[in-house]
This record gives structure tokens, C-alpha cells and sequence, in this order.
RNA sequence: GCCGGUGUAGCUCAACAGGCAGAGCAAUCGCCUUGUAAGCGAUAGGUUAGGGGUUCAAAUCCCCUCACCGGCUCCA
């Protein structure tokens, strides 16, 4: 009898022998659904592939990152087949896995409507049913185009092969070696279902899509270019069990409750009046107060910092910004200029160029730098009709913008200092989760200046960046125009990222304005530029605080700090003197005298997220006391007038 | 900017298949005088986003504009 050859394999560490032509599956005697894949040598493959000489073999479980994409890679090309079976017209673009789900695109004459995502949804429940294999089979490019010659996008993509990238999803579709299909096969005909270009790897078989949903369908461009057509976008979902699927869902809701845009209607804060325009807000005395509130604490920071206070109009003369070099490069998104006697006035979309002229002002000393002028000024950005979001994406909004004039030698220090002073502001407001980016050149001959200019700041915004102990993610090609800058990624309470802060670096506008100081020894030099906002926009910052705080915010910001209820009609001038005692140490109180019942002042109270009810009847007049009811629901019952007000205070003061 | 969806009272939503625009909450006025999340009653509130068209008749069907929502592209 002739020896089955064997190979020599490590599983799990440790090594094995197996027969020749043993899969990776049966190697890791894997069930096809808790563990869906293998990893070979670290990459990840079907489980019928079979293994070599010397591989190591580990598994993939589905609930698992890898495990998830290759569940929503498979369901992905589920879908796909499904429309294709609904709208056997409709040609394929792409189908990659993405963060929490996946998408396919699509060709179709007529994009999607909820009812046809319906009909789709439920012909992929009858092909997970089904249970199909997905078959691996390598082809060459010629065979490739002989079979998917009805499918221009992938024929397209086939002629990619090599230069796709991961920017847009095109890996997933045709990868480094050779092309791939995967058929999807009939588990007892294996007649062939439906296939797909595809470097996978995949799920055994359909069948093992524990649960998925179709989210939404959208139009997308095809690679992601706007020149190209567009596709039709379907969205979709897919876990590794219906519980993982439905806590995903409620996730979704929770984060729905926190959208700024309602919480700002429902607590008064600001609206957007049609009348005014898209991209505008209008803000309430509730939400006026939270920034004034905001603002504050921030301008005291800052004169600490050593920062001085400037002002500066909304409009400008067109020379203006073609100096600063916005005009060439972001006309497009400045508002078109008003004509007034004979010249041509722009609305400032940044406050650098103003900054610059007080710089410029009178001859400054080396004495004076690093000189900081900080300014909350408002700035108007023509965004395109389709992005203004919310307070978050709006087209007039107000920078808390500073600019930093110092010496080349001074520059790491004060990154240094300036990157400390941002993080630690941002923690005071309640975000205390972060990373940083550094962005930096990129190939296209939009960045303007000196290699040497760029790899120098880049440099020391890298040193100051690695002296603070966060994670720091490289963005090559993201810096703007004229220099690298550092951002600050803040985690919110449900995990989400927001760019805030950023800290860029600028040799350009100091050359473009002429700007100089003059240094010790007389000469005249060129002062180095740092361009820094702390919260970005005030607006977008208040929107990523309501939505963190799902709009009840720390007493400090809150707009009303503390509500008086009374028992009854007798019990109001009683707590009006208690609210007088708090409005003299600056507590935002108010007392509610109306007629309702208490049970519903209580209700109208917490709806408001107000941090503090002080309740007064007579059993605690008759102790010169209040009862505290928090937004938490917990009492605090009979506290005496000085304890009660001492503790609000304190809570306040503390930014507590 | 592109694709799709939506727009009814301050808010949330009804109004069959084209046939008298309605409810709850909020507001106003009254009654009730209250111990930790909605007391009771009455009143008022609308050019159905705006404009045009079809029709005997339009919130409803068609066109344009505006705004919003979800994506794409963009985001100094």
C-alpha cells in the first residue's frame, strides 16, 4: 500500500502532520460556523483550502473582527445576487465589508426603492436558507473577461489588477496574485447559482449568515469619483448572531436619541429658520448661555496661556485673500464677493489673513514672540448644498481661532505647550479620550513651499505629538495646502470619533504677507506661523458636547443649573429666596411658579435635564431647608438653605 | 454639486383610492393647592414649505424653487 505523502503543518502552535490535500477546515477540525475561516501564515483563507508544507494554521471565529468581514463580505455578495436575480439588468460595481456592515454597488436603470429592498432582503433570506457554497476558483485575466464580459465594472477591474488600491474598495474585488471567482453552488446539485470576481475568502456556505439587515440604499460614485458615474449604493448590516444584530440596532437608536438636532429643538437651544438660509443657526437664550458659558471658561484659559484678545471684521477687499492665498485655492467655497464702489468685498472664510495684518501693523521685536492673538471670529464657507449637516457642517460658524507668531527656534516649545494646553482644555469640557493625527505632505501639487520646510515642521509637530502619551495615526497627503498639522481625535461617550483640535504649521502665509520681526542682533527675520482651533467651530463643539452629554450637561454648561419647585402656590416665595441666594453667587436658577402640579414641574424638569430640583413644602420651610430631587432621580431630602447652596456652588465651581 | 427620500398647528403625528384639514403635547384662560416624571375643563392655533399646472374638486396627481433627512463627492 503506497504512503499517503504528509506534510508538516503548525496548528495552534504546535506542529502537526497531516495528509496532503488536508484543508485548512478539516486541519482545524472547524464546525463552518463559529470558526468561518482559517488564517494561513497570518492571512486569511476559505476553509477548503488546502494546506502546504509548513503552513501555520489558526482559526478565524466569526465573532471576531476578521471573522465579522468576511460574514459581511459573504453576505455583501448574497445580496448582490439577489438583486441579480430581481434585476438580472443590473451590472456589478463593488462589494467590499465596511465598519458595522457592508455595501454593494450597483448599475441599474432605476435606483432602489424601500419596497425592492424589501423584495431583495427576503430573496437573501431564501438563499441563506438555501445554503450555497462558495466555491474558489483561480482563473486567468483572458478567461476572466470571456466570463464577465457582461459585467463592465469588473472588466474594468480586471484591467486595474496590480494598481487597486484600498482607497476605493477595489482590493476586495481583485487583489495582489492571481483573480479569483467564487461561484456560489447549489449544496446538493452544485448546479451554479451565481458568481462573482472576488479574492475573498468567504463562509462556507450561505448558510451560515446568522443574522443580517438592509440598512438603506444611496447613490455613490463608481471608484469614488465624482467624474464617474454613479451607482446605486445598497447598505446593508450582518452579524454573528440576531442578539449581536439587535444590540447593533439599539446602539443606532441610543446614538439617534443624542443627535444634536433634536436634542437642540427639544431643549431650546438654537434652531435653523428656513428663512435664514441653509447652513445657519439661530441660538436661544438656553443655547446662547452654554456657549457663553463655553466661551468663557475658555477666553479665562487663554489669558492664562498668555494669548491676547483681537477683533476683526466679517468682510474683506478681494486683495486680502489673494495674498493669503485663500482665493486661488478655495474660491470655490468662499461666498461670491459684494460689489461696493468699485472694488470687490469677500466674506472672510478664515481669520489667519486679518491676523496677519495686525502682525504686520507696526515693526515688531523678537521681544514680543511668541505673540498668540486669539479671536472667537466668524467665518462664512460656501458648502455645497448636499453637506451642510447641522450644527456640525454649517456655512457661518465661529472659530475659536488663535495664531502664533514665533521664532524657528521657538517653534517646539510652543507646539509643545500648545498641544498640552489643547488636551487639557478638552478635558475640562468632559472629552478625555484621545488620539492624534499627524497629516502631512502628499503627492499632489496642491501643497505649496519647500520639501525642507515641510519635513522640518513635520518633524517637530511629530516630537510634540510623541511627547504626549495617546496613540498617534499617521494621515499621509491629508495637511493642508500650506503646511502638516496635528489633530486631536476625541472619543464621545458612545465611542464615536470628532476631529477637534487642530495645530497646523505655516512658512506660507508669513512669506506671502512680508511678515518679520526683528531679531537681536538687528537683523530682520521671518516669524514662523501656527495656525491652532481648539474646539474647530464653537458650533460644531457644542454639538459634540450635547451629543456626548445626550444633551444634560455638566452643571457648569447647563442652562439652567438649578429648578425650584414648590409644593404648593405658598411655597413659591420661599424659594424665591433661596433662588436669590443662588443667583448671588451666579447660579442659573429659576423658580417655577406656574399651576401645574408638581409631579409635572418635576417632569418638565427632568425633560429640561436640569442638574438640580430643589424642592421646598412646608415640611422643610419649617427647617429652613430644601429638598434636593437631582437629575438622576436620587433625593437628598430636609437639606438646609447654606448646605444646599454651598453644594450647587461647589458642584459648578468645580466644573464638576 | 450628484442620487434618493421627506415637508400638514410651536412639537410628534393622523386625514382610505383626489371629496368639509384632525388628535395628543406645548400655549392662553379658568378650576384644583398638591411631597419627587403628565390633575381637570375651556379657548386659541393652518394660504397643508413657496410658486405654477391638471381637475367640477388637490394636503393628496404633475412641474419648478426652497428647506430638511440618508448617502456619494468635498471639508483650508
Amino acid at each position: 500500500m503506497s504512503a499517503v505523502p504528509e506534510l508538516r503543518i503548525t496548528l495552534a502552535g504546535v506542529e502537526r502532520v497531516v495528509a496532503a490535500g488536508t484543508t485548512a477546515g478539516e486541519a482545524l477540525e472547524a464546525d463552518g460556523r463559529t470558526v468561518i475561516a482559517a488564517y494561513v501564515n497570518g492571512e486569511p483563507r476559505d476553509l477548503a483550502a488546502e494546506v502546504a508544507e509548513g503552513d501555520d494554521v489558526a482559526p478565524v471565529q466569526i465573532a471576531s473582527e476578521t471573522g465579522r468581514s468576511i460574514l459581511r463580505h459573504s453576505a455583501a455578495h448574497i445580496m448582490a445576487q439577489a438583486v441579480q436575480e430581481l434585476f438580472p439588468e443590473a451590472k456589478l460595481g463593488i462589494g467590499p465589508p465596511i465598519e458595522n456592515g457592508f455595501y454593494y454597488d450597483f448599475d441599474v436603470a432605476e435606483p432602489f426603492t424601500p419596497e425592492d429592498l424589501k423584495r431583495v432582503e427576503k430573496r437573501m433570506q431564501e438563499i441563506v436558507k438555501q445554503g450555497q457554497r462558495f466555491a474558489r476558483r483561480p482563473i486567468d485575466d483572458s478567461e476572466a473577461r470571456a466570463e464577465l464580459a457582461a459585467e463592465p465594472y469588473k472588466l474594468e477591474l480586471i484591467g486595474l489588477k496590480g494598481g487597486s488600491s484600498d482607497d476605493d474598495g477595489s482590493s476586495v474585488e481583485v487583489g495582489e496574485g492571481g483573480l479569483t471567482i467564487y461561484d456560489n453552488l447549489h449544496p446538493r446539485t452544485g448546479e451554479l447559482c451565481w458568481k462573482d470576481l472576488c479574492r475573498g475568502p468567504h463562509l462556507p456556505t450561505t448558510k451560515v449568515v446568522p443574522a443580517f439587515k438592509l440598512m438603506r440604499s444611496a447613490a455613490a460614485y463608481w471608484r469614488g469619483s465624482e467624474k464617474n458615474p454613479q451607482l446605486q449604493r445598497i447598505y446593508g448590516t450582518a452579524w454573528e448572531s440576531k442578539d449581536a444584530l439587535k444590540s447593533y440596532l439599539t446602539m443606532l437608536e441610543e446614538a439617534a436619541k443624542r443627535d444634536h438636532r433634536k436634542l437642540g429643538a427639544e431643549l431650546d437651544l438654537f434652531s435653523f429658520p428656513d428663512e435664514l438660509g441653509s447652513g445657519m443657526a439661530v441660538f436661544h437664550p438656553k443655547g446662547g448661555v452654554v456657549r457663553k458659558a463655553m466661551e468663557g471658561y475658555s477666553r479665562h484659559r487663554h489669558e492664562e496661556a498668555g494669548y491676547e484678545f483681537v477683533n476683526t471684521p466679517h468682510i474683506s477687499k478681494r486683495a486680502l485673500f489673494e495674498t493669503s492665498g485663500h482665493l486661488p485655492n478655495y474660491a470655490e467655497s468662499m461666498f461670491p464677493p459684494i460689489e461696493l464702489e468699485g472694488a470687490e468685498y469677500f466674506l472672510k472664510a478664515m481669520n489667519c489673513p486679518m491676523h496677519n495684518l495686525i502682525f504686520k501693523g507696526r515693526g515688531r521685536s523678537y521681544r514680543e514672540l511668541p505673540l498668540r492673538l486669539f479671536e472667537f471670529g466668524t467665518v462664512y464657507r460656501y458648502e455645497k448644498s448636499g453637506v451642510v449637516h447641522g450644527l456640525t457642517r454649517a456655512r457661518g460658524f465661529t472659530q475659536d481661532d488663535a495664531h502664533i507668531y514665533c521664532t524657528d527656534e521657538q517653534m517646539p516649545d510652543e507646539l509643545d505647550a500648545l498641544l498640552t494646553f489643547v488636551l487639557n482644555l478638552l478635558r475640562d469640557y468632559g472629552l478625555d479620550d484621545f488620539y492624534l493625527e499627524l497629516s502631512t505632505r502628499g503627492d499632489s501639487d496642491k501643497f505649496i513651499g519647500e520639501p525642507e520646510e515641510w519635513a522640518e515642521a513635520t518633524d517637530r509637530l511629530r516630537q510634540a505629538a510623541e511627547k504626549q502619551d495617546l496613540d498617534l495615526v499617521m494621515d499621509p497627503g491629508g495637511a493642508a495646502y500650506y503646511g502638516p498639522k496635528i489633530s486631536v481625535q476625541a472619543k464621545d461617550a458612545i465611542g464615536r470619533t470628532w476631529q477637534m483640535s487642530t495645530i497646523q504649521v505655516d512658512f506660507q502665509q508669513p512669506k506671502r504677507f512680508g511678515l518679520e520681526y526683528q531679531a537681536a542682533d538687528g537683523s530682520r527675520q521671518r516669524p514662523v506661523m501656527i495656525h491652532r482651533a481648539l474646539f474647530g467651530s464653537i458650533e460644531r463643539f457644542f454639538a459634540v458636547l450635547l451629543e456626548h452629554y445626550e444633551g444634560a450637561f455638566p452643571a457648569w454648561l447647563a442652562p439652567v443649573q438649578v429648578t425650584g419647585i414648590p409644593i404648593s402656590d405658598d411655597h413659591v416665595a420661599y424659594l424665591e429666596r433661596v433662588a436669590d441666594r443662588l443667583r448671588a453667587e451666579g447660579i442659573r436658577v429659576e423658580v417655577d411658579s406656574g399651576d401645574d402640579r408638581m409631579q409635572k414641574k418635576i417632569r418638565n424638569a427632568q425633560k429640561q435635564k436640569v442638574p438640580f430640583m430643589l424642592l421646598a413644602g412646608d415640611d422643610d420651610v419649617s427647617k429652613d431647608a430644601v429638598s434636593f430631587r437631582y437629575r438622576s432621580g436620587e433625593q437628598n431630602n430636609g437639606v438646609a438653605i447654606d448646605d444646599a447652596v454651598a453644594e450647587i456652588v461647589a458642584a459648578v465651581r468645580t466644573r464638576a
